[in-house]
DNA sequence: CGATTCCCCTGATAGC
DNA sequence: TGCTATCAGGGGAATC
C-alpha cells in the first residue's frame, strides 16, 4: 500500500508523463471519492482548464500544483494508484488500449479518470474506494490543519538525527505507533515502520522513553536507508492477489522481495533464523522477530 | 486533552 | 457449490 516509497514513486512518475498538460475533463462513478464539499460536480466545473505545473509529495500525499495557484490533492489510502494512458470505458469497464495483438488490459476498479489536453487519461484504481480527491485553493490548503500539523519528512537533507529527536518530542507511547504518526514523522506506514524497527532490533512496543541514544539512532539510521532503497526499487507491492499499488505504467514495485518481517509472520528471520511473529494491535498487524528485536520494560497489553 | 474504538469499502480466503 | 465470518488497513470522527 502507498507509503512514502510508493508516492515518492508515483510523483516522480508523473511529473515525467503530465507536467504542463492541462485537464480537459473528469469522469467518476463513485463521487464519494472528491471528500471536500460541495462535492463532485463544482470539482469537476473548476478543475476543468487548469495546467498541471508540478506534481510534489507531502507525507503520503500526491499534490498536483496547479494554474491560478489551485492545488489537486490525492491521498491513495490502501489501494488507490494512478494509471497513465489511454482508456476507453466498455461494458461498464475500463480498458486500456490494444498493444498490438496483446488483450487489452482491464481494470475494473477505475473510479476516477482524468483527461488531458493531449488526448491521455491519468486513472485513479482503487479497490477499496478509500481514497479521496480534492481540489484545493493553494493558500487555503496551506493554511488548512491537516497540512499544518504534519510532521517531518524523512528523505529531506535537513533531516538529521537531531532533527529526527525534535520531531518526536513531547510524543509518547509505542514506538511504532509514534513512527506511523503523520504528525511526528511524515510518510511512513505498516509496512515500512516493521521493517525499520526490525533492522534497528528494537521491538515495537517498546516505549519511547525507553529507548537509549543508541537505539534512536539505529532507527534513524534504517528509517533513511530503508526509505531510500525502497524508492530505489519502486516500492512495494504486496504479494497477493488484491489489485494493489503500481507504478503508473502499471510495473510492480521491488521491494517486496527485500522484506524482512512484513507478513513474513511464521516464517524465520534472515538475520537469526527465528521465527517471526505477528502481534494484533488496534486492528492493525505489527511483525517483528522476538529474539533480534528484545523489549526493554513494560510491553504490549494483549489486544484482539 | 489523550487514548481508544468505530467506520468507511470490497475481494480473497477459510470454515462448514 | 454456496454461504457466512474474518481479514487487510490510513486516517478522520466519535466516544470513552
Amino acid at each position: 500500500m502507498p507509503e512514502l516509497p510508493e508516492v515518492e514513486t508515483t510523483v516522480n512518475d508523473l511529473n515525467q508523463k503530465v507536467r504542463n498538460r492541462t485537464f480537459v475533463d473528469v469522469w467518476t462513478d463513485f463521487e464519494k471519492m472528491i471528500k471536500k464539499p460541495p462535492g463532485f460536480e463544482k470539482f469537476k466545473r473548476d478543475i476543468q482548464g487548469k495546467t498541471i505545473l508540478k506534481v510534489r509529495r507531502r507525507a503520503k500525499n500526491i499534490l498536483f500544483d496547479l494554474s491560478q495557484d489551485m492545488v489537486l490533492l490525492v491521498h491513495q489510502k490502501l489501494t488507490g494508484h494512478f494509471l497513465y494512458g489511454r482508456w476507453k470505458f466498455e461494458g461498464g469497464i475500463w480498458r486500456s488500449e490494444l498493444k498490438g495483438n496483446l488483450a487489452a488490459p482491464i481494470n475494473r476498479f477505475i473510479h476516477l479518470v482524468f483527461f488531458l489536453d493531449n488526448g491521455d487519461q491519468i486513472a485513479l484504481s482503487d479497490l477499496r474506494k478509500f481514497a479521496k480527491a480534492e481540489l484545493w485553493s493553494a493558500k487555503e490548503l496551506e493554511g488548512s490543519k491537516e497540512m499544518r500539523e504534519l510532521g517531518c519528512e524523512p528523505m529531506e537533507e535537513e533531516f538529521t538525527f537531531e532533527k529526527f529527536k525534535e520531531c518526536l518530542l513531547s510524543r509518547r507511547g509505542k514506538i511504532k505507533q509514534i513512527l506511523m504518526d503523520q504528525n511526528a514523522i511524515a510518510g511512513i506506514g505498516n509496512i515500512y515502520s516493521d521493517e525499520i524497527l526490525w533492522k534497528a532490533k528494537v521491538h515495537p512496543c517498546s516505549r519511547l522513553d525507553s529507548l537509549d541514544d543508541e537505539q534512536l539512532k539505529a532507527i534513524y539510521k534504517s528509517a533513511k536507508s530503508i526509505l531510500a532503497s525502497a524508492i530505489k526499487l519502486r516500492g512495494t507491492t504486496v504479494l497477493s492477489n488484491v489489485e494493489e499499488y503500481r507504478g503508473v505504467s502499471g510495473g510492480r514495485g521491488g521491494y517486496q522481495a527485500r522484506l524482512k518481517v512484513y507478513r513474513r509472520d511464521g516464517l524465520s528471520c534472515p538475520v537469526c533464523g527465528g521465527k517471526v511473529e505477528r502481534l494484533k494491535m488496534n486492528g492493525r498487524s505489527w511483525h517483528f522477530c522476538p529474539k533480534c528485536q528484545k523489549l526493554k520494560g513494560k510491553g504490549c497489553a494483549k489486544s484482539k
